[in-house]
RNA sequence: CGGGGUGUAGCGUAGCCCGGUUAUCGCGCCGCGUUUGGGACGCGGAGGUCGCAGGUUCGAAUCCUGCCACCCCGACCA
């Protein structure tokens, strides 16, 4: 297995179709694009779920779950969402299937059973969200309203990416009330600070903070708050959005809240979201021609340890040397697996666990045994060392962080490099097709500008950043005054 | 929905232009033995509606027609 990874989507998707994720199940276009995600790939995403959980019930969130079905007349009530959603509603019109008179064998949808009201499948949830919501506000004192939802949503696309775009895929969906405009604006700003946390510290992938332009913001949204990454090959990620929502649901939903002074007044809202689309950025983050590169805070298995031996007695000596390592490891909080299955000789076992990307690799032989070391080995430089036994444990302990520290730096480090600032419109050319990454340049604030460098480029503004450079300037394209720099780039 | 491409065993493929024994090869799978510090080797074996339907022909994986599915590019989008 010596495939050369190039660093599209495409490819990565072909390659790990084998580990972590498969695509098209069925060979029908009902199910096209959907994904259907192997046990070693699920745990990954499980590792996600557990983190974003704990930081979002520390941030003083709740889970609770919402119907998967909307009816239409709730879907179309805010109609900016719906309107933006529209053109990829997956909708249910019957309830029961028949025997086909015509067709022996065959099933056809009952025409007596057609749906009063047709149900859109959830591509979002804040119409039957706000819709319960309703229900539930009255006074100051239901305020805030902080609840997650782990979930599925599908969104019919016309063209599917594996990972990136698929046609249903798994996500968190957090949807808060609150009694005043500046509380729901920190909320959705608190959120994306936490996505940006966890993708840096957890993902170990550098992300920028910024907010949408218009053009590119949710559909129902008054701000769209995002984090962006940047891909090995150059091409951006939108890796997480939290959304303030103002009033626009709230006034869509009749969902008013009686305040102290007595005075009624509808609710301020944010939504914000990350899905299974960040385990595409994972991978195409830190993997390697040899596979996967798991940050540990990520790895379902943190430590492999592959024996060596020629004799059973070898295989029960190092066993019991393996026990040991295992107890104290896992003393330590460390996840560790002991690879002793005879059906695979060490260097098949090595390279399956570079693909599936186990940050550290401990080998334990014969010399081991007799001179009271251990081979380790880094997924991330490839390098191997021999360590005593007993610096062991400690070792491995530093190497966690290490390894986690080391991914985030290397990633941190291309992104620098691939921050261009340009001042012409050409340099902005240049730079887009050669060195890709993101470009900031000075930009007049006009969705006119916007979609004419899209048109010509197919660069689109990834977001004007949170922080860093505010000086004036003159737009790249147009030349009229430009009040700051902002990130531009092509897209995933 | 437009443009391009592909469909042969679980996966990857040869054969197709120019029709002709039992459809090629590799990986994987099963059995036995030898092996085991970087993807082992030998011997034996299983596995196929050649995408589907029709047509041409003595004969079709190969030629013709229609259909289906998937992939890539684009519009759309997280």
């Amino acid at each position: 297995m010596s495939k050369k990874l190039t660093s599209r989507a495409e490819d990565y998707s072909k390659w790990y179709n084998e580990l972590v994720v498969k695509a098209d199940l069925a060979e029908n276009s009902a199910v096209r694009g959907c994904m259907v995600i192997k046990p070693y790939g699920y745990a990954i995403w499980e590792k996600m779920q557990a983190e974003l959980d704990r930081m979002f019930k520390e941030t003083g969130h709740q889970n609770a779950y919402f119907p998967l079905f909307v009816p239409k007349s709730l879907f179309e009530a805010e109609e900016k969402n719906a309107e933006g959603f529209a053109k990829e509603c997956a909708v249910v019109t019957h309830y029961r299937l028949q025997n086909d008179p015509d067709n022996k064998g065959k099933l056809r949808v009952d025409p007596a059973a057609k749906l009063e009201e047709e149900l859109v499948v959830r591509p979002t949830s804040e119409a039957i969200i706000w819709n319960t919501y309703k229900g539930w506000i009255q006074s100051y004192r239901d305020l805030p309203l902080l609840i997650n939802q782990w979930a599925n949503v599908v969104r019919w696309e016309m063209r599917t990416r594996l990972f990136l775009r698929t046609a249903e895929f798994l996500w968190q969906e957090g949807h808060t009330a609150h009694a005043t405009k500046t509380e729901a604006l920190d909320e959705a700003k608190l959120m994306n600070n936490v996505y940006a946390t966890f993708v840096e510290n957890f993902m170990a992938i550098p992300v920028v903070q910024g907010v949408k332009t218009e053009s590119e913001r949710f559909a129902g949204a008054d701000e769209t708050y995002c984090i962006e990454a940047l891909m090995q090959d150059g091409k951006a990620l939108q890796a997480g959005t939290s959304h303030f929502l103002g009033q626009n649901f709230a006034k869509a939903f009749d969902v008013k809240f009686t305040s102290k002074e007595g005075k009624q007044d509808h609710v301020w809202a944010t939504s914000w979201g990350v899905s299974t689309r960040l385990m595409g950025a994972l991978i195409m983050t830190h993997s390697d021609d040899k596979g996967l590169v798991l940050p540990p805070n990520l790895a379902p298995n943190q430590v492999v340890i592959v024996p060596i031996y020629k004799t059973e007695e070898q295989l029960a000596e190092i066993t019991e040397v393996v026990n040991g390592i295992m107890k104290d490891l896992r003393s330590k909080h460390i996840t560790v697996k002991f690879d002793n299955r005879t059906t695979y000789r060490p260097g098949a076992k090595f390279a399956q666990h570079e693909l599936q990307g186990v940050p550290l690799r401990i080998a334990i032989g014969p010399k081991d045994l007799e001179n009271g070391t251990v081979e380790l080995a880094r997924r991330d430089t490839l390098t191997k060392e021999i360590i005593a036994l007993d610096a062991l444990t400690e070792k491995v302990e530093g190497l966690m962080t290490e390894i986690q520290e080391t991914l985030f730096k290397k990633a941190l480090d291309y992104r620098t490099e691939h921050i261009t600032e340009v001042d012409t419109f050409d340099e902005f050319k240049t730079v887009l097709e050669g060195k890709g990454g993101f470009i900031s340049a000075h930009w007049d604030g006009t969705m006119e500008t916007e979609d004419k460098i899209k048109e010509i480029t197919k660069a689109t503004i990834r977001c004007i950043p949170l922080e860093g450079d505010v000086k004036e300037g003159l737009c790249v394209y147009s030349g009229k005054p430009s009040k700051r720099r902002v990130l531009f780039a092509k897209a995933y």
